[in-house]
DNA sequence: ACCACATGTGCGCTATAACGCACAAGAGGA
DNA sequence: TCCTCTTGTGCGTTATAGCGCACATGTGGT
């Protein structure tokens, strides 16, 4: 999972398609140089010229990086528990998809605990589920109170935050961020 | 579509942690003025920074090169009940949503009773969260049991089923419908 | 008001990504 | 053999990624 794998994939990709350095060169628009560098493993491409490669071969730049989409639902180990240093503590439901553009995570927060968020960027959108307690949620400059059981959808580039009630409070959060192309 | 989209994700999921840029920078071994100009489009990382950044973050490398498109969230929601003629009987906690191509149902299962559903269109992903008791779900012909506070995604395209447990079953089930644009 | 601390940005420097060009090795062809 | 063409790699230069540090701003505390 580390860069090397570029280097496997890109060897992959150019041998699949039977081309030689100079071709690929041509055309995706970075020197061959470079391409051979990428290759042997002598260089960490950056996203720009990795892009152009990828835009040359007319793939998606995931075929190039590892991270395979496709997920076992039932691996364990994508469902840990991320802690967010003098922040929220979160359990990761459903990891982040990039097919499907959207994470669900398991949220606690203690009695009164409150946590602010910036604005995400534009088009994002977070769904809130409470599984028990009370929650506010401040939506538009405002409060919105919610129980056990009840849900709310809203847009996520708008500062927000959560508070919790006198009992505290666990809930799910949906993070919906568009679509992959 | 561009590397842009790498500097909204970014800020996106340091906007979700809420944590600043040196906090950022001490968790992934990136200075925090590198953030900053990754932040800001003045930089285009390298593969190896970026793999830095996503490890620190506990995320796959596709959670920060996924290209998004930005979107219009669409608001509020018609909290209703649904019965399916024959079937079971649904609440509707988020109602569809054409931007999101997403859904999510509250469903209540009487003790041991069992639904199955024949294949929907490929590309629909499901999510299912039980909220109480014990549900097996029949996937690739093979039940799979779940607990109160587990989720299992998976794909249906292809026929699937859910069975309560001896003392009933409370589950949120999420639809993802394949992206609209 | 003042101070202490944290935030994000700008500056100068070093490491290296990326380029164009040239070279050595191999494959055919006459 | 000699020539020509293409393969991939090495060299020297330029552009820039990445770093540490310092600065301007902001925020809360006393």
């Amino acid at each position: 999972m580390t860069q090397d794998d570029i280097t496997l994939k890109l060897r992959d990709v150019r041998a699949a398609s039977g081309l030689s350095l100079s071709k690929v060169a041509e055309m995706t628009g970075v020197s061959k140089a470079m391409l051979g560098q990428i290759e042997r493993g002598e260089s960490s491409p950056t996203i720009a010229t990795l892009w152009k490669i990828a835009k040359g071969f007319q793939l998606p730049l995931s075929a190039l990086i590892g991270s395979s989409v496709l997920r076992d639902p039932t691996d364990e180990s994508l469902f840990r528990t991320v802690t967010f240093p003098g922040s929220i503590e979160v359990k990761i439901v459903f990891p982040y998809d990039p097919v499907l553009g959207a994470e669900t995570f398991h949220v606690d927060l203690a009695p009164n605990q409150s946590h602010e968020s910036a604005a995400h960027a534009a088009g994002v959108t977070e769904e809130v589920f409470v599984l028990n307690g009370s929650l506010e949620i401040l939506r538009d400059g405002e409060w919105v109170p919610l129980q056990s059981g009840q849900g709310l959808r809203f847009a996520a580039d708008l500062p927000h935050g959560y508070r919790a009630g006198p009992q505290g409070a666990a809930f799910l959060n949906m993070h919906h961020y568009g679509q992959a192309g």
